[in-house]
DNA sequence: TTAAGTTAAGTTTTT
DNA sequence: CTTAACTTAA
């Protein structure tokens, strides 16, 4: 018996309310998965539904762990046929008993974003398509988009009529959508659209999902696309007892063909539907939580609310713009290493936040050198990497031959002499005769043009033949272990001796002991099982909240976690908010959305919140110069404390051309004031026309005195400018540096 | 024909 | 600074 004593009331209302549609609308910090968990309990404890009828979905597999742990801890028996999943996983769970009416073999194999792309660059090839004109990625982008919107390939095509490149992407689409057809692969977005297909069309397998889930909930409801509402509203239909959770001020996935439209127009889908409003804050203190009013005001068309408090105010937000990315990164792990020498932190109370996976590299060398123990979520996934890749393609192609992809990564892999030509010719068979490139390897002998490259491929048909027999009869572990050691990839990595190759054995390592704690959890270990969990792991599923350790990471990962001490770095215009959002054709929109995820971010913090910026960073191998982000400018300024915004003299050289970027960004939202401030202050890059002097001219240098200029070199962001000083000599420098004057 | 070495180009956010 | 494409040597 769970006391529900503990809720407010606005709480209770979620967890009570368990009949017909209900959208819970709830901001940062107020408690949600308090409510679902308690509901559920409370429809099997009181209502006295059961178990086997419940279904909560959620996005992340660490969200659903969670959630899964604190339902067993209330429920307790029967918790286990609950489905507790993400989106992905529930499909793929649905899939795996029903693809075969869809035309997929159930042992279909799961294509992340690489092999994706590797797909794609093979379409392009063979279409003849010049991917120097039209980026892989794009039609990728193309193809994505339209599956979050469920539009078909042939539906595509219809839309595309006339338009010269719709076609094409349509073409394209078509092709890659036979491909993975052909390789018995799904990729992420065809989870989705699938099971949506599978759920329309087949009213047997759609009756007994409905009659299977009585009750739905769907967490993180403001970041589904169009294909995951469709899925939801189908399973749902009937008894429409869907309940889903969500805050329109964090949906931060737009890019990814999240629809705002699904929360915002929840109840004009479910005219019926109870709204719930809740607003108390239980995670930050006061100051943090205005902090976060004031920047989210400035975004138009949202759900009106506003978050409060009983937390005291707590400290102000610090806010420090420093003069480069070197030392803002130094500043935050000497103020880490202050509050943990103070006793008033832990390391795992710290985490970084930053808008691109590129700023980790520099915070991540000052924690090196300052001895803090960190970790970064993000960046390469492990199973993104070569050698988990390799081995787990291995794994693939033993558990689906059909898998051409697999196939063509591991062929050469150790190095068995098999080159592109050989295989290219096999697969041009395989293409002409209609067949798997797999199975055009097992008649290799009955390939006229391979000629003597025959006497490699068999032995590699051999093997896999061979793990076939070893997998069915000793089990995953003995299986991978037996790859390692028959194709000899650890043995090459050892004779290799280097620091990258020792870590390459460690992530081996970690993968085998991955599949025997695999075998050994699971209920029915199965291979495309393990594959298939490997496949829909994010990197953030891995993340405990409770280490001892810095964690460091972008805003997007950070959705959903706290953190006592947050530093949100890189608050400069042109990196957050991004470059591209500013010059977009939507700015507006697209300024909202990085507006809401600077709203995620500052909601994280539970009591201290640090805010800091560079004047001048290096991105990509180039300096950029950036002006203060005008998120911070939104935040009140008495909430503030650190430095304030007030122009100083350093700011002088960001005054010199601000004209090209001004005029790209109309700033509708910024207050007035502000937008005066920026307009003087706001430097990006030098213009052209914003060079004074030219060469020949006479110019003054504060430090090298009087000089000519000899040379101007267009260095894409800057100018090179080489002065031939009357007493210091010649020098090279940087316009947006040296401040030369015209005499 | 393969494999290693060199050069060039490209980087928002990700289940 | 990394990855992919190209070149050249074997």
């Amino acid at each position: 018996m769970n006391s529900y004593e503990t809720l407010n009331e606005q709480q209770k209302l979620g967890v009570f309310t368990t009949e017909g549609p209900v959208l819970i609308l709830a901001g940062a910090g107020s408690g949600k998965t308090r409510v679902l968990t308690h509901r559920v309990a409370y429809l099997i404890e009181e209502k006295g539904v059961a178990p086997y009828h419940i279904m909560a979905i959620t996005f992340t597999n660490k969200a659903a762990g969670e959630m899964r742990e604190r339902i067993n801890a209330m429920v307790g028996m029967g918790a286990e046929s609950i489905w507790v999943s993400t989106f992905h996983s529930s499909c793929v769970r649905m899939l795996r008993r029903f693809a075969d009416r869809l035309g997929y073999d159930t042992s279909f194999a799961i294509y992340d974003a690489d092999d994706s792309k590797t797909l794609m660059k093979d379409i392009c090839k063979r279409l003849e398509i010049d991917t120097k004109v039209y980026k892989e990625k794009s039609f990728l982008n193309a193809i994505s988009a339209a599956k979050n919107e469920l539009i078909s390939p042939e539906e595509f095509a219809l839309q595309a009529a006339g338009d010269f490149n719709k076609t094409r992407q349509a073409q394209v689409y078509r092709e890659y959508q036979a491909r993975l057809k052909a390789n018995n692969a799904m990729d992420f977005d065809d989870l989705i659209m699938k099971t949506v297909e599978l759920l329309k069309f087949d009213t047997e397998v759609r009756t007994f999902y409905q009659e299977k889930f009585q009750y739905i909930m769907v967490d993180e409801y403001q970041d589904t696309n169009t294909a995951q509402f469709e899925l939801v509203r189908l399973l749902a239909s009937g008894r429409e007892n869907l309940c889903v959770v969500g805050d329109d001020d964090q949906s931060i996935y737009k890019f990814r063909g999240a629809n705002i439209y699904n929360i915002l127009n929840f109840e004009k889908y479910f005219p019926n539907a109870t709204v719930i409003k809740l607003e108390q804050n239980y995670r930050s203190t006061e100051n943090i939580l205005n902090a976060a009013n004031g920047v989210i005001a400035n975004n138009t068309g949202r759900k009106e609310k506003r978050l409060w408090t009983e937390a005291p105010a707590g400290d102000k937000i610090f806010y420090q713009q420093f003069d480069s990315a070197y030392e803002e990164a130094d500043y935050i792990a000497r103020d880490i290493a202050a509050k943990v020498r103070r006793g008033e932190y832990t390391y795992g109370d710290c985490a970084i936040l930053y808008r691109t996976n590129g700023q980790s590299r520099l915070l991540e060398e000052k924690l090196i050198m300052s001895g803090i123990p960190y970790k970064i979520v993000g960046g390469v996934n492990f199973y993104a990497r070569r050698e988990v890749k390799d081995l787990l393609s291995y794994m693939k192609v033993v558990d689906n031959a059909q898998d051409d992809l697999a196939v063509q990564r591991i062929i050469n892999v150790p190095k068995r002499g098999i080159g592109a030509t050989s295989i290219g010719r096999a697969a041009d068979y395989a293409y002409a005769n209609g067949m798997n490139l797999f199975e055009a390897l097992e008649r290799a002998q009955e390939i006229p043009s391979l000629g003597r490259a025959v006497s490699k491929i068999t032995p590699f048909v051999d093997l896999i033949h061979h793990f076939r027999e070893v997998c069915a009869n000793r089990g995953l572990a003995c299986l991978l272990q037996e790859i390692i050691d028959a194709t000899g990839y650890v043995e090459e990595l050892k004779a290799e001796n280097t620091e990258e190759a020792r870590g390459r054995i460690d992530n081996i390592d970690e993968l085998l002991s991955k599949v025997v704690s695999y075998e050994q959890e699971a209920e029915e270990p199965t291979l495309s099982g393990f594959l298939e969990e490997v496949a829909l792991v994010a990197d953030i599923d891995s993340l405990d909240e409770d280490g001892s350790y810095v964690v460091l990471m972008t805003l997007h990962s950070a959705k959903g976690l706290e953190f006592a001490n947050v530093y949100l770095s890189g608050m400069e215009d042109g990196l957050f908010p991004s470059y591209m959002s500013i010059v977009s054709d939507h700015s507006d929109e697209e300024i909202e959305e990085e507006r809401r995820l600077c709203y995620v971010g500052i909601t994280r913090a539970r009591e201290h919140l640090a805010l800091t910026g560079a004047r001048m960073r290096m991105m990509r191998g180039e300096t950029q110069y950036h002006g203060i982000s005008r998120f911070v400018r939104e935040i009140p300024q008495e909430l503030i404390a650190g430095s304030t915004w007030e122009p100083k003299p350093k700011d002088s050289f960001a005054g010199a051309g601000s004209s090209g970027y001004q005029k790209m960004s109309s700033m509708k939202s910024t207050p007035l004031a502000a937008q005066t401030y920026q307009a003087k202050n706001f430097g990006t890059k030098i213009q052209k026309d914003t060079l004074v002097y030219g060469e020949g001219d006479r110019v003054r240098h504060v430090k090298f005195g009087e000089g000519t200029v000899v040379q101007i070199n267009d260095g894409g962001r800057d100018f090179e400018v080489t002065v031939e000083f009357d007493q210091a000599g010649r020098k090279k420098m940087f316009a947006s540096f040296a401040k030369l004057e015209k005499i």
